[in-house]
DNA sequence: TAGATTGTTAATCGATTAACAATC
DNA sequence: TAGATTGTTAATCGATTAACAATC
């Protein structure tokens, strides 16, 4: 019962792990050492024995680890050896793009349902899921067992509609809204802030140009 | 010449503050204290000013700052008092949803160009900006002085194109595709791995209910 | 001036790296 | 057994928080 809290920066490094991982799989690689891993990901295999030992032992002294057992328990610490029902709360251009994305599909997450106030794309049919209108979401989560709620809505809808999901027993919510969500601590928040990502971006290219001089891209002269 | 490096932790909070001034800023306030603002975005008035302080004194003792000024100061940071040239390479679902997305726009990144390396695509027009082949990158990003490639092609094809915009001076690269990048330091990658952060969300899911028990939604007993 | 609040130094906390004994 | 490599403890490094003197 008293499990150790393992810290945001170790699972933020699980996935990478995982795509690694499923890279040597498939090249038929049976086993690895944290040293050989090292090489490739470009992180200390101190880190990698630290990592992977929050979790218990996976490796074995003098051998390193099994390549496909290892991805298999972090898939299952990963929690996505189970399936996960998910739906899309607005269905603009960013929700339809998640919604077809066909990889989460592959890794146990499905998109159960699609969500708008716009009357016009009722009944539209986005890889078979049909689009309803808002009103109809609380029902659809008690009755097939949603998980994770995407929200691609404008920010200004995204803090109701989060409260309405978190009336309704959501058990996560997947946010790329521009605004932060308060929500209890029985229901998960995982934001992906898109223009956060760009400004960071942006900051790191006017960093190194202020460092480096303006050499830019060509004719600067002009 | 000799700046001190900012870390990352550091950078990676400047667009959430610049968030709030902004709403701040919108909702008429002229000033705040480190206090103030610790309260509304739940992070220590501590970190405020450390963070602030890294790159000079905003403030004003017994004054606070001044929302605007400050405001002002971190999108110069973050240089998006500058404009930003885009262009999108994969005209997917994904691409196609972020050329249309408008807020960017706003902030100063400007769409130029879009390619494709499906013919059908070509001379199709998303917001104004034409699909080009592929083969037209190079010079299109010499000639349109082009700052930024959004990368959302398939992670396969992700890595060759990474090394042709880096040959051909790309400053940096907003990476979609599942895959890291190997570039030059010259060049700045910021990825957004969707499905690292939906299986970040899938842990937190499940490591709640170990915790906590599966109550799960609703009939979790039929 | 007195009160408020910053800028900054010092203390604490946590995360990463190094080292090595345990063990396959 | 000897060699390799983990699991784990100890040392270091960096980031966050606390405290307070400087100053508006």
């Amino acid at each position: 019962m008293e499990e150790k809290e393992i810290s945001q920066a170790v699972i933020s490094r699980l996935p990478r792990y995982f795509r690694y991982l499923g890279e040597l799989k498939e090249r038929g690689i049976e086993r690895i050492s944290s040293q050989e891993l090292s090489d490739i990901m470009k992180v200390t295999a101190s880190q990698i024995r630290q990592d992977f030992n929050n979790f218990g032992g996976f490796g074995q002294q003098g051998y390193g680890y099994n390549v496909e057992y290892l991805y298999d328990e972090i898939s299952k610490i990963l929690g996505i050896d189970q399936m996960h029902q998910l739906i899309i709360i607005g269905v603009g251009n960013l929700g339809q793009a998640l919604t077809n994305y066909t990889n989460f599909n592959r890794r146990g997450f499905v998109f159960k349902g699609a969500f708008d106030c716009n009357p016009e794309l009722y009944g539209m049919k986005i890889r078979g899921v049909e689009v309803r209108p808002t009103e109809e979401i609380e029902n659809f989560v008690r009755t097939n067992n949603i998980d994770i709620a995407v929200l691609t809505i404008p920010k200004d809808q995204a803090v109701p509609m989060a409260q309405r999901l978190v009336d309704c027993g959501i058990k996560a919510i997947w946010n790329f809204a521009h605004v932060d969500l308060d929500v209890p601590e029985n229901v998960q928040v995982e934001n992906v802030h898109l223009s956060d990502s760009l400004m960071k971006l942006s900051y790191n290219i006017t960093r190194y140009e202020k460092k480096h001089g303006r050499t830019g891209n060509g004719k600067t002269g002009s």
